[in-house]
DNA sequence: CCGCCGATCTTT
DNA sequence: AAGATCGGCGGG
């Protein structure tokens, strides 16, 4: 069966299962793929791929601590992190129970909600501008510390949909930003062209 | 359009 | 003391 056309078919939750593998596979996976948090909702088209202990740039890099400890528990959850004394940004959880991993969710293409996401956001002159970047698009959806360990496959809040669209065949790969460790590791995953990504590739 | 810099506070 | 960032400002 041909993919349905984007938006068109039931927008279904993806299941735990699809957390439970290690970022690398979750991430370019997680592009094209709808986060949605009330009625605002967006196209997931950057990610960053995170991991533990053998990850310099990580969170989890030195093992768990009350700041990290979702990233340590089971998959399909979100992980909020306060960032630069101002700013909230979000992951979602991978791997298995017990063994730290989480994609950053980097940039969204607003769908729908746009008018609360320009109330969110009154800085954003174009569109674009609404949620091409972790904090921006936490400011857009209204994620914030409170969400901290949602669950994204069960309950209700954040969560992460397949409307029908699959992930790019050949995502753009890069390196991380914002990091000074771990830069040699192209884990930074994008959709090709499209002018909601965080910075120039 | 690009680069620089300050804001602001948690974590190490 | 640095950090998984952003926006305003100045210059080209």
């Amino acid at each position: 069966m041909p993919p349905r056309p984007a938006g068109t078919g039931p927008a279904r939750r993806l299941p735990r299962a699809f957390y439970r593998r290690d970022p690398l596979e979750v991430a370019p996976e997680l592009l094209n793929k709808v986060l949605v948090h009330g009625r605002r909702a967006g196209r997931i088209v950057e990610v960053e791929a995170y991991r533990g202990e053998d990850d310099p740039a990580s969170h989890a890099y030195r093992g768990p601590t009350p700041r990290t400890a979702v990233m340590f528990g089971p998959p399909g959850h979100l992980y909020v992190y306060f960032s630069y004394g101002m700013h909230w940004c979000a992951n979602a959880v991978t791997s298995e129970d017990g063994v730290a991993g989480a994609v950053l969710l980097r940039a969204l293409a607003p769908l729908r909600g746009v008018a609360a996401m320009r109330a969110a956001r009154p800085a954003a002159r174009r569109d674009e501008d609404l949620a091409n970047g972790p904090a921006k698009l936490c400011q857009a959806l209204g994620i914030d510390g409170a969400l901290d360990g949602t669950d994204l496959v069960r309950g209700p809040g954040p969560r992460i949909v397949d409307d029908g669209m699959p992930p790019p065949a050949m995502p753009v790969v890069g390196p991380r930003v914002g990091i000074s460790v771990g830069t040699e590791a192209p884990w930074r995953f994008s959709v090709p062209g499209d002018p909601n990504r965080s910075r120039p590739w």
